[in-house]
DNA sequence: ATGAGGGCATAAGCTGGATTTATGAGTGGC
DNA sequence: GCCACTCATAAATCCAGCTTATGCCCTCAT
């Protein structure tokens, strides 16, 4: 949870003060708004503030930002040129606050809540919000209470009777549970862009994997188990951090390679943060797993939200 | 650019208020910070305000979330595991928007900039601003202007000597220009998850696919091109809108199939408001090129972005 | 044990940004 | 020519977050 970190998000690097050069949540939902109904006082409406304080809010964005975002004539508003780009960007971090918000309300919900749901700490971090998004879109008062933790937390709190359903991301279905493979995840080799391997025109064998020491997370995580499953057990740990947010920032910083679960590195490669190395010979290959006790088929809201994880592989 | 819509993210299906639920972005910025430094007040030097900035700040967070994030002691502060949680989310909102902030910069730097590129738009939209991120890292001071039109506008830019670099994604590279290819993208069938498609069994046909009336952009995008040629000049447009977006949104409220693609609709693959059909025997593949003109290789600056280009296929 | 230092909470006062109400002004349709 | 729609401006209000000034708690070193 702690180690030093260089992530351009993070802050350090970047001069600091995102905040003050982006527009906030209002300003951007009231942009796509505008983009959406072509109109200034319409957006102002469904945002449900007046047309001048829109007026107001836009014209500050544009002064934040330097660059004219829309067109207003007579006739109503459309986006600039410059605006529409700046608009789907900005679509972007609202969808991430969509996620965040479905998230923390699950967290908030913990008491009369009609579907509890119980996630190791990967499907949690990357794949619930999106699925918890889509129930409420088809079911918007189901009301979703989430619980984070290892398998065997999640086992407990489902034969206890403390959850309805749970998502597991280890090497084999805890005991008394029934569960259905739901996607997969890929391990990846990953390095800061500066690593050695980062030039390597052959792909590492598992061997040189094997022989070298990682960043990894702490025996026992599902990660982990895969990885040691693979090479034999025989893993050697550079590093062991408690967090897969902490493996990450000792792996941007160039402390050495890892291997993190693809899902959690996307934005990561995407930024060219880190890269990925190419490995044969060995199938860092893992299911992920809906669960439930052993003869509960899941009725309701959770065959509802499990319908919806069936998704593209 | 208009054209109903009914995704949660725009507003109209969730009960709107996004902002009154999600922490802005100097809150996220700041819960990032304590889960890294393990501070309140450490956190509050960095993000240059004040302890009790901070600790009121955390704390009405945490009201306005209904969780408990930190656990404070007077050695510090850790993070609650659904602290933990809650920073992950938090964090892709911050990188979101760590990348509308490069994107905005290079609008707004238009003059004197040292390094001007021009881009179509699925580049400028999905790929850009990581790259821009990824230059800044590297090279904190190059000051990059960025104009998006599409390949016509960018071949023109370049040969007027207005940009220094370009990306483009049609099939052909424009006269007068060097070209290497730097990625891939793939074109893909979606529909709404409740269009009967989305329960085939087999995959769609080329010639059904050919058959059916789809969502487009308008004739002569990029898209529309790759599509036209791989199927032999043949989609039949259902309706022809001006804008990904508008697509994907007409797409997103059961209009009908689309074909677009991949980069488009990642977020509305996950959160399942679009679902994939899969396709056989047609490959949809398109090259993403960086382009300049013909024998001035890219020095400097270009060539430094066109190396962080050069991903994960 | 005792004082120093780091860490957090509370209280009071200030300030700035965003909002609302009220109004004006331009454009197009009937 | 009038009505309906658009956006802009001005003035008053209100609230959220900031800072400064404290106090308390704990730990560690002397």
């Amino acid at each position: 949870m702690s180690g030093d970190t260089a992530g351009a998000v993070d802050g350090s690097t970047t001069g600091a003060g995102l905040a003050h050069r982006v527009p906030d949540l209002g300003a951007l939902e009231l942009l796509l708004a505008v983009a959406r109904l072509g109109s200034l006082g319409r957006a102002a409406r469904e945002t449900g503030i007046t047309q001048p304080a829109a007026s107001s809010r836009i014209r500050s964005m544009e002064r934040q930002l330097g660059v004219a975002l829309v067109d207003r004539s007579p006739r109503g508003s459309r986006l600039t040129d410059a605006g529409a780009l700046v608009t789907d960007w900005a679509r972007r971090i609202v969808e991430a606050a969509a996620a965040f918000d479905a998230g923390a309300q699950a967290l908030r919900d913990r008491r009369d809540s009609r579907l509890r749901v119980a996630a190791s700490m990967t499907i949690a971090e990357y794949l619930l919000p999106n699925w918890l998004l889509a129930l409420r879109a088809e079911r918007p008062d189901t009301a979703v209470s989430l619980h984070a933790g290892n398998s065997a937390a999640v086992a407990e709190r489902l034969l206890s009777g403390d959850a309805d359903l749970g998502f597991v991301e280890g090497l084999a279905v805890p005991a008394g549970l029934d569960a259905t493979v739901i996607a997969h995840d890929r391990l990846i080799v990953v390095t800061a862009p500066g690593h050695p391997w980062a030039r390597r025109r052959k792909p590492l064998s598992a061997d040189e994997l094997a022989a070298t020491p990682l960043i990894l997370r702490e025996r026992g995580s599902g990660t982990r188990q895969v990885l040691d499953a693979a090479l034999g057990g025989l893993a050697r740990p550079l590093i062991e951090l408690s967090s897969t947010t902490a493996v990450k920032a000792a792996a941007v910083s160039g402390a050495g390679p890892s291997v993190l679960s693809e899902l959690a590195v996307g934005e990561e490669l995407a930024a060219r943060r880190l890269v990925e190395i190419p490995l044969e010979g060995v199938r860092l290959r893992r299911d992920l797993r809906a669960v439930w006790p052993t003869g509960h088929r899941p009725v309701g809201p959770a065959r509802e939200l499990l319908a919806l994880t069936r998704g593209p592989a």
